[in-house]
DNA sequence: TGTACATCAGTGAACGCGCGTTCACTGATGTAC
DNA sequence: TGTACATCAGTGAACGCGCGTTCACTGATGTAC
């Protein structure tokens, strides 16, 4: 196998990844504004110089996880937002998409949740730029659907922020939900439902 | 005057109420999460050990600051979504409010927007039973309402809810928009107007 | 394949610093008579 | 009104502790020949 990905680059990698690991559990219970360097490399057991071989502070280490957790989204929200089936199957779809991803990446999706708004300015303009983007891909999904005749690009943008907003929201939601049992986690899901029929019953009519 | 207020009493609130506002300017570039409680005192001009004769922890502070921001909201909220004048109308004055809020206290804004995910979970659930009184407020006012007949008491809670979490949202990029001047403030206001007009043209044929 | 040197992820000691909390205190304000 | 005692908001010294950062280092991995 020639010179496969280096043993020394493989490590290093596996190390970086612990970290991150360990800050996303850490910040459960506190935002990353007050997560020290030395409880991370703790968590992980490497010495606390440790650190500085992969990040430059923690708040660059915020910026690694939020390209980890969104990053991996791109295409993945747009395509479920867009035209399969009618109306009601794709609010039952989307809904379920964000659940299993809730089910699946509890501490990611609280992260997000946490930092969008936190203290740490880079970390707040990386996740804004994220955002942004699936805004943008979400309304290029929707360009090309026949209910989105006659709209301006701009009114896209807007519809597209709103579904962006309120799947953010809906994550969060149930992710305190899960926390108090599946009663409560039915009564969030149906919510999220009905929320997102009251916004397709307004593009439906925008331009009446 | 008798007894009036007690000069002890007075003076206690007073460095009371400059702890609050030293920590809400301390906010503006942090989450609660990390804010010392001597980096408070400090700003302030008064000794470590006074803080523990107004909070138990930055925690409670936090929750006292919560109060202080969203206490005198109530009433006024679900009294401007109620049914003064046409829809339109409505809107426009709610953004206002908002817009207004936001400029004349930005720092209150931030720290709510901030802290409704964060990391310090009395603050959280502070925030959480404040939202939820207004939620209820705003829906026991769309109770009386001719567009509202027919509505279940649940739905009516989601429709609540749906225009409680925007105006979160709205003061929040509101708050954005102005740091980066009066042109992206009005964008941001037309942007926020756009989406309520899209939400009420929902509930206008929720019962299609 | 073997050897000699370069790289560099992770180490461990050391530093100065600010933290939260305790404690006994002071002196202005409040109260009882 | 005056006096004697109680209350209590704010003080200041002291504590042990964990923090972020620096530095010279080690030894496994990588590379050139």
């Amino acid at each position: 196998m020639s010179h496969t990905a280096g043993i020394r680059q493989a490590q290093k990698q596996k190390t970086r990844q612990a970290l991150l690991d360990a800050a996303l559990g850490l910040l459960e219970e506190q935002s990353l504004s007050s997560l020290g360097l030395r409880e991370v490399t703790r968590a992980v057991g490497v010495a606390p110089t440790a650190f500085y071989r992969h990040f430059r502070d923690t708040a660059d280490l915020g910026v690694a996880l939020v390209e980890e957790t969104l990053g991996s989204l791109h295409g993945l929200i747009a395509a479920t937002l867009a035209d399969t089936g009618d109306s009601e199957m794709r609010i039952g779809t989307t809904v379920d998409l964000i659940a299993e991803l809730v089910r699946t990446h509890p501490a990611h999706v609280r992260f997000i949740a946490r930092e969008r708004h936190g203290g740490v300015q880079p970390v707040r303009a990386a996740i804004a730029a994220q955002l942004r983007l699936f805004t943008q891909e979400v309304a290029a999904a929707f360009t090309g659907e026949p209910r989105s005749e006659g709209w301006s690009e701009d009114d896209l943008l807007m519809l597209a922020g709103v579904y962006v907003d309120h799947m953010v929201m809906t994550a969060s939601v149930l992710l305190e939900a899960a926390e108090d049992g599946p009663q409560a986690s039915e009564r969030a899901r149906d919510m999220a439902r009905r929320q997102m029929r009251l916004v397709s019953l307004g593009r439906l009519h925008w331009l009446d």
